[in-house]
RNA sequence: GGAGAGGUGGCCGAGUGGUUGAAGGCGCAGCACUGGAAAUGCUGUUUAGGGGAAACUUUAACGAGGGUUCGAAUCCCUCCCUCUCCGCCA
């Protein structure tokens, strides 16, 4: 959410800003109009209640100090504090009824984008930071599409996934859950000895938290939901952000990183017949996430730490990759700044989003009133939220299948695994 | 699922209609005392919004929302959450 107090100071720049999305899209000007309204109401109706207040308060003395409740000083008050309260209830509604409408608009309004983040329109726009592990990118032409050789090893199983479930749901047998596992444990070791604490979170999450950290209102149609305002969660982000949530840090507490690991669901609705096939596009996935709660000065430095974090776990696993910035248009609704990690597909000859590390700044913190407080230092303030994947697990799990590949249709283990599967080939 | 209890400030805990943003204690901060510290004493110690250059002032908040009343932490209604016992259960 954005701040009302910077859009009303500052708004042709809040404007501009938001325009780099695509110009047009959001118009501040319905929030201006709508909060000079509620301030004049407010002023209004502040005065009336201080009045009030004073009508309660005389009332109370004067039966204390021995007047007729009953005698015509008392109901005179008693007449103008009912008057008052007349008054009050005929303006109430108007504050409270635009007080919502703001509250709707700016829950609907994306984040501003970073003035570092480049200027683009679509994804065509977004900029290559640099890539990495050229030199282990297989030479093997006859490499099988990892859903193939997933088929073929016996260890991944679309159509009895379909049958229990869904399109797009997968089991994994054998060596392919052994496989899934090893990742999953591999990389939360990892993280966890580059500093973050793990956290094994509800999945299903209330409507709260999702409008916490951006999902809701905006965005249900691309979640799943349950009875009893419980949803399942898109990403940990969900509710490793919010564990904080409505809470006051300490800030020599701060940083906070956590890493969790957790299946995620989504819908995928609006993706209809975009890779259909494999591991690339599930409503099930698994995912390591990594969260982060910082003081706003240091969330650059933390979120370029965070990339660094989610591009380690690739080079362990000697994957190629490439690092992409995301242009103002393309970033997602909550994000400031954005860096995605794209790894090496060689069955597609493409790069395939990975991971996506942004920084949100104060956006969800505001949402999900997360602050924190500095010795000396007078009232709270909003920390910075960043979050980043480390990795998404079956997608991970596509590019070990394609990049492993050996010649006679077998499969190398990467080194770093080896000693989690107690395998070097499958 | 059945029966009961409860949700008050950073924490503990009082408070059943009247000047209570909330006694008391703990904790924390500052000052005094001390060679220094402990102990002690004094002072201070929630958050958010509005107005104001500021000093300051005003409003709101005792789980959430509504109601009664001139006035609600206190009474009424709805919802949420927590705890205990019974049942069921990984």
């Amino acid at each position: 959410m954005l701040d009302i107090k910077q859009i009303r100071e500052n708004p042709a720049k809040i404007q501009e800003l938001l325009n780099r999305r695509g110009a047009d899209l959001y118009d501040l000007q319905p929030i201006l109009d709508l909060d000079q309204q509620q301030r004049e109401l407010e002023i209004q109706l502040n005065q009336l209640q201080t009045r009030s207040n004073q009508i309660g308060k005389l009332i109370g003395e004067k039966i204390k100090s021995g007047s007729d409740p009953k005698g015509s000083e008392i109901q005179d008050l008693r007449e103008e504090g009912n008057n008052i309260k007349t008054q009050i209830s005929e303006l109430e509604p108007n504050t409270k009824g635009i007080k919502a409408q703001i509250e709707e608009l700016l829950l609907a309004i994306p984040n501003i984008p970073c003035e570092s983040s480049p200027i683009g329109k679509n994804e065509k726009e977004n900029v290559e930071i640099r890539r990495w592990g050229d030199q282990y990118m297989p030479n093997n032409p006859n490499i099988l599409p990892h859903w193939e050789i997933g088929e073929k090893l016996g260890i991944t199983d679309f159509s009895r996934a379909v049958k229990v479930a869904q399109a797009r749901f997968v089991a994994l047998i054998g060596a392919g859950a052994a496989l899934e596992r090893a990742l999953i444990n591999f990389m939360l070791d990892q993280q966890i000895s580059a500093g973050y604490t793990e956290v094994l979170p509800p999945i299903l999450v209330n409507s709260n938290s999702l409008k916490g950290t951006g999902q809701l209102p905006k965005f249900a149609e691309e979640l799943f939901k349950c009875d009893d305002d419980l949803w399942l969660i898109p990403t940990a982000e969900v509710p490793v952000t919010n564990l904080y949530r409505d809470e006051i840090l300490e800030a020599e507490n701060l940083p906070i990183y956590h890493c969790a690991y957790t299946p995620c669901f989504r819908r995928e609705a609006g993706s209809y017949g975009k890779d259909t096939r494999g591991l690339i596009r599930l409503h099930q996935f698994n995912k390591v996430e990594l969260v982060k709660f910082v003081k706003p000065e240091n969330s650059a430095q933390e979120h370029e730490n965070l990339v660094a974090n989610a591009e380690a776990i690739l080079q362990a696993l000697k994957l190629p990759y490439r690092v992409i910035e995301l242009c103002t248009g393309d970033l997602g609704f909550g994000a400031s700044k954005c860096y995605d990690l794209e790894v090496w597909l060689p069955s597609a000859g493409t790069y395939r989003e990975i991971s996506s590390c942004s920084n949100f700044k104060d956006f969800q913190a505001r949402r999900a009133n997360i602050r924190f407080k500095e010795k000396g230092v007078k009232g709270t303030q909003f920390l910075h939220t960043l979050n980043g994947s480390g990795l998404a697990i079956g997608r991970t799990m596509a590019a070990v299948l394609e990049n492993y590949q050996l010649a006679d249709g077998t499969l190398k283990v990467p080194d770093v695994l080896q000693s989690y599967l107690k395998k070097e080939y499958l």
